[in-house]
Formats: C-alpha cells, sequence, structure tokens
DNA sequence: GGGTTAACTCAACTATATTGAGTTTTCAAG
DNA sequence: CTTGAAAACTCAATATAGTTGAGTTAACCC
C-alpha cells in the first residue's frame, strides 16, 4: 500500500556492535577524555561490552589511552580519547567557477586544504574536477588510503527541479538526479551529498559554535540565504533534501514584498557596492570596505535588520532549536555587526527567562565553513548511529 | 564538557528484538497483510528472524494470520496482519472548561470515546479529570487492562515559560515543569504528552491523510494555529518541546503587521462574528454559517488566503515535506473552501513536476483530531523505532 | 593497617540473528 | 502427466555480541 518505514532496517549483531562503536566513539568525542564505566553508565551499556568496544576501537586505532583521573575513591580510571590520526574525512565543495577541497583528522581539525579555479559546466567537468581533487588532497596528507573515512561533497542546492530553481549561481549539472550514485562510482568511494547550508551546519558541531548542541539551526550566507537544520544531531533535510530554504521567505523591503534573499545575502550588498561604483572580490574586499564605515555596506546592514530578524523569528518558532546561528561567507566584522543589530521577536517560543546559550550565536568556521562542512558531514557520521540504512530517495 | 548523544543508547539483544519487533509490526502495518519472506526483504532481516519474531508477535496476539496469497510460483505466502484486538490506546485531550477521551484499538479504529465538561484550574484538577477519564475509558473497553499500551495526553503547548505564552485560552498548569512525570505517576503508567497540533499530526498518520506519509506537516486549527512537524515518521517537537507555534508568523493584513494567528485561527473567524452579533457554540455553528453563506464567514475566508498562502509556502520551503495537511477544529466544509482557495507560492521547493501527492491535502480526522492523536501518539510508537530511549528535556 | 569504594577483567552464560540444508507447495514446460 | 524450477518456509547448527557474577587491583578514608 505504501511506504511506511521504508528506510528502518533490522538489527542484527553485526549492526548492534556497529552502532554501539559510534555510541561510545560518540561519548569519547563529546567527553573528550573518558573512562570506560562512565561510557557504561551513560550509554545503558555493561562496562564489560565497553572494555571490548573500546579493545577493537584501539586496534583500529581510532581511540587512544589518554591520561588517568582519580576518582573520590577506587581503581583509577583509565580515559579514552579520540586519535586524530585514526582517520580523515574528505571533504569537496563544488562552485560553478571553482573548486575547494579539504581534509578534516578524526578529531575534526584541517590538515590539508586545496583550491582550483576552474569552472564546470558539465558532469564530465564535476567527476574531473572532484578526482583530481580528491587525488590531490590524498596526496597532500600521505595517509593510507584506507584511513579514509569518506568524501563529503557539497554543492549548491536545491536538487531536482522544483519552483526554487532560480538562482543565479546555479550549477549546471543540477536538477538532475541522483548526483550521489555517479559521483560515488567516479570517485570509487562512499559520498555524501548535501548543499552547502546543511553542511555548514555539520561543520558547527563538528568543530564550531555548535559543539555539544543537539538541535539547532545555522543561516548561512552563501551566493543567496540558505538554513541548515540540525535535529538530534541530525540533518533534517527534508523528504527530497531540500529543506531550509530560508531565502524564499517573502519579507516587506520599502513596501514592496521580496523574498528575504532579495535582501540578505551577499548577492544583494555586492549587488548594492556594483550600483554605487564599487566591485568586491572577496570577503576580505567586504570586511575592509565595513571597517572603512563604507555607507552602501552600512545602508545595506540597516535594510537587513528587519527582515532578518523576522526571518530567525520564524525559524525559533517553527524549530524551536537551542540556538540560531550566523555564518557563511560573509566577513566576521559583519556577522557580528548582524547579530548585535537584530532584534529578535519577544513573541518566540525561544524567548525564555532561563536560557543559557544565546538565541543567536555567530558560527566560527569562517569563509571555508561550506567546504569544511562537506567533509565534517563525514566526521559527524562516524559519531552519531543513525536507524536508516538504505540511502533517502532524492 | 556537553550534550552530545546524550539520549542515545547502546543496543543489546533484547534492545534488538524490541527494535525488530517494531520494524516487523510497522512492515504490517504498511502493508496491511505480508507475508514473512518480503518482511524479511524489506527489513534487512533473515527469514528465519521475521518467522521467530512473527510466532512471539502471534503469541502476544498482537497480530493475527490472514489469509494466502499466490506468488507467481512457489509455496502460497501466508500473510499476517494486526490484530485490533491486539491492544489499545488510550488517548486523553485536556483543555480549560472540557476532557475528551478515546481509546484506539491496535489498527487505530476508535472503540470508545467520553467527553466531560470539567473546568480545570489547578494541577489537582488535571489530575482528578484525567484519572476518572481514564478509568471511565477503561471500563467502557472491558479489556484486560495489560493490553493498554499506554495513555497520550494532549495540551494547547507552548510548555515551559516562553514568549509565546500569551494564548487567552491557556491552562493555568502550563509553564510548570515536567507534567509528564506528575501524570505518569497518578496514571499509574507510561504516559506521553504533546500538544494538540503534534498530537493531531500523528493522528493523520496512524488513520487520516497521511498514511503511508514520512514526511509532512500538519495545520492545525485550534484555538490558534499551530503546526505539527512528522519527518521520518517521528515528530520534531524541538530542543524543548515547543516547535510548530506557526501561529507567531508575521503577516500583513489590510497593511497592518500581525501574526498570522491574529488572522487565521477559530478565535478570529468567532471574534469576527461576535462583532456581527453572531455567537457560535460549536464547529457544526460554522459548518451551518458557510452553508447559509454567512458573509461574515466569507469576508473571513478571503482574509485569510493571503496570509495563510504565504504561510504554507514557508512551511514547503523550510522543511521539504512530502505535503502540508490542513485540518482540526474546523468544519471540512470550510477547510475544503480553504485548501481550494490558497494560492501557493510557486517559488517553492515543493513545486515539482513529478509530485505524486497535492501540495495541500485536507485532514481526515475531524475535529477530534486531536483527542484520536493523544492516542494515536501510542500506537504510532508501538510501529516506528526510536533510538533515544531517555526522555527528552522539557 | 584494615575496610570501603570503584574500575576493570575473566570466564561462563544468554539472547538473538544467520547460515545452509531440507521440505513443501505451486507453476510451467515438455 | 511428469519433471523441474521457484519460492516460502522450517530445522538445526553456528556465530556474534552483550550480560552476569565472581574476582582483582588500586586508591582513599578512618
Amino acid at each position: 500500500m505504501n511506504a511506511v518505514n521504508e528506510h528502518i532496517v533490522g538489527a542484527n549483531a553485526g549492526r548492534s556492535r556497529g552502532h554501539n562503536r559510534q555510541v561510545v566513539l560518540g561519548r569519547i568525542r563529546a567527553a573528550e577524555q573518558i573512562g570506560r564505566a562512565e561510557i557504561a553508565r551513560a550509554s545503558g551499556l555493561s562496562t564489560q561490552a565497553v572494555s571490548n568496544i573500546i579493545a577493537d576501537l584501539i586496534g583500529d586505532g581510532l581511540i587512544r589511552e589518554q591520561g588517568t583521573r582519580r576518582p573520590t575513591r577506587g581503581l583509577p580510571v583509565t580515559q579514552y580519547a579520540l586519535n586524530p590520526l585514526g582517520g580523515y574525512a574528505i571533504g569537496i565543495e563544488i562552485r560553478p567557477d571553482a573548486i575547494f577541497g579539504v581534509v578534516l583528522d578524526f578529531c575534526g581539525n584541517p590538515v590539508a586544504q586545496q583550491r582550483r579555479e576552474v569552472r564546470v559546466n558539465s558532469r564530465a567537468d564535476v567527476i574531473a574536477a572532484a578526482r583530481d581533487m580528491n587525488g590531490a588532497l590524498q596526496q597532500a596528507i600521505a595517509a593510507d588510503p584506507d584511513r579514509v573515512l569518506g568524501i563529503g561533497v557539497v554543492m549548491p542546492g536545491p536538487f531536482g527541479s522544483t519552483g526554487a530553481n532560480s538562482r543565479a549561481s546555479e550549477l549546471p549539472i543540477l536538477g538532475e538526479d541522483a548526483p550521489q550514485d555517479w559521483l560515488s562510482e567516479a570517485l570509487g568511494a562512499p559520498v555524501l551529498i548535501e548543499n552547502d547550508a546543511n553542511a555548514a551546519a555539520i561543520s558547527e558541531r563538528v568543530s564550531g559554535a555548535a559543539q555539544g548542541l543537539e538541535s539547532y539551526a545555522f543561516v548561512y550566507f552563501g551566493t543567496g540565504l540558505g538554513l541548515g537544520i540540525v535535529h538530534k544531531g541530525r540533518l533534517m533535510a527534508g523528504a527530497l533534501g531540500n529543506a531550509g530554504e530560508i531565502g524564499h521567505i517573502p519579507v516587506c523591503d520599502n513596501g514592496n514584498m521580496v523574498v528575504l534573499e532579495d535582501v540578505v545575502s551577499r548577492l544583494s550588498l555586492t549587488a548594492a557596492l556594483r550600483a554605487g561604483g564599487i566591485t568586491v572580490h572577496n570577503v576580505d574586499d567586504l570586511a575592509a570596505l565595513y571597517e572603512a564605515g563604507n555607507p552602501i555596506v552600512m545602508g545595506w546592514l540597516e535594510r537587513v535588520v528587519a527582515p532578518l530578524s523576522t526571518a530567525v523569528g520564524i525559524v525559533e518558532n517553527l524549530f524551536d532549536p537551542q540556538t540560531v546561528i550566523l555564518g557563511g561567507a560573509m566577513p566576521d566584522n559583519i556577522l557580528d555587526h548582524i547579530l548585535a543589530s537584530l532584534h529578535l521577536p519577544a513573541r518566540s517560543v525561544a524567548n525564555r527567562p532561563d536560557r543559557d546559550i544565546p538565541r543567536l550565536l555567530r558560527g566560527k568556521s569562517g569563509r571555508m565553513t561550506a567546504t569544511f562542512g562537506a567533509a565534517a558531514l563525514v566526521v559527524n557520521r562516524a559519531f552519531v548511529p543513525e536507524i536508516v540504512s538504505q540511502p533517502r530517495a532524492r
């Protein structure tokens, strides 16, 4: 009759072990260093089971002994920590005019970075560029290829043919079916694909402002404006992977109804600057203009306040996240200015007296956040078990 | 350091079996009737494992043999179906001026209903009313108490103290901490609590318009306007359980900025009617007024179109659901009128040429949808495995 | 120094799923 | 009508992984 629970698979010994390895790794990652007994308590497993898994993980080089801690009484705790050399995650960001690559170690620290200025106009171009980048990155780290946990690939969404495919900078190969399949085949490794906002959101969780958070939303300044939603540590990507099109929220701008990303996006800022005779080439140019108090930038910042405040309020009220994070391809000083100037609505489920985190945070991953995010997808997957095993439909 | 993966527990033999029982039940429910081999293929388990679980479930009375089917060749398939008598779910909806109760059988069909007009002003009132209702319902079905799978309780949200607690009809006992704990203790059974919109959303999945859907959003006409978000078969309730406050989206109304539920809600309709000298007592009154072409109702319907279309578009673009369902305490004829009159934005990820479901559906559970939903929470839980075991923070 | 506490190990046990051989029933081809 | 293939299912043996309970070790406290 229908497709209920289509993607949920049964458990068996092997899958249970895989799940439990992820649970143990997740606890170690969360605690930075931790002993077996505490992992057992936190995970609902017996100490013996944890001991066996720990032995496995050490054998695989994913964790290592690190220091001891004396509890109030009893045997000193042997603690374990992630071994940064235990695994590598490759992240590739494909843009219409360039391709970026990064390698993260198992702890989420960058160990290699590359960029190529190439114009990709076809599927063949994408494959060639991704292959080239993957090769270059693997060579740069000179690690055992078996230590590569996977390859994350980021492309601007939305995927498939939708009413939202109207963005200027769109890749021609999108709008086609399942890029996951042919990329995976071309690179000879499992590939995770997400749009830039989703990847950036995970980047903040792996090594940024969202460390330790389970549910948050990430507002991403790309060419347009995107939103990555993380719920219980997992991306909420929607039924077809196109969730988070915050840029399409209609807003009032000087009495006209426009969509949010017409006002709040790097494109709208650079367009305003160009109309004023100023051409910017990168994020640093924007940072400098802000520093110099450029009136066009300042005007844009004022114009951004109302619509973005409204949009963040909507996100708060629809998702009830722990916090909302702002980041992406904007200089930190401009992000900080926005952060300070927004006036979030009082009528929001996020407006609680007992908050322990601010309603709004600035992302930490900087301008490379989407590329880092591509790799972070792979890192995150190593620590967060999924019930599902079949890939989702696209 | 932090709370990553706090709620995720490890797997062991017992928990795996529980998970697999849910997977098998879920497949049976989805297919209505199905044989063992097909369940095995769909769930990634061996036929032998499925056979053992099926034997268990029959022993527990949760499923029963039902007919055979001849495949093209080979042994005829022994099929299994849910046994409606296998378990019962109790649902209780608590409102400021009344309490509703319903019992659903294991297939989600109603087998008993009750209502009491009581004014609940305190925690003691709630406990007394819920106890009374629970007793009456259990007596009405006269089933083995062991067959009761759980009790779902619905109260209007939001829970806890937030900037959204400004609704006229709010229960005085809300804004307090963890009603789950004391209700569970008072009723002597595990209790699931959700707000009305969330429960209603699950009701549509168990026995309504969302059967067979994995990801959808449900716009709920209660006193205000709520939204239940279902993703991969599970409620997305947010970090503190207050997700879905769609009523707080700011919209333009005759040039004034108001929030959505100021325009689109039963309260706004009844207020408009009262200003016109018409008092409505229930949903039937509204249905009759619509049928008679009452100008105030018609005017309200026109006023609703633009803001609700915008809001649904926002929901589509943020969640990318399979569809959006409209329902709750509004007569079907008014809901149908709204459904037909909305003009959803073309610029939406939901606007795909290859859609197989309409972007908008009407809910089927009728005016009792939240009460049914309370019980449906319990039914749904029997079929959808969770990774998490610890209850979420409130 | 003796008792207590807590982490951890060892070995036996248990629960559950898988595997592979075998059985039954049906359809289809000769 | 016979024979063979196909598919569902069962049985018994096997494998994997987690649990249990009885130690062992090392630290603190009195």
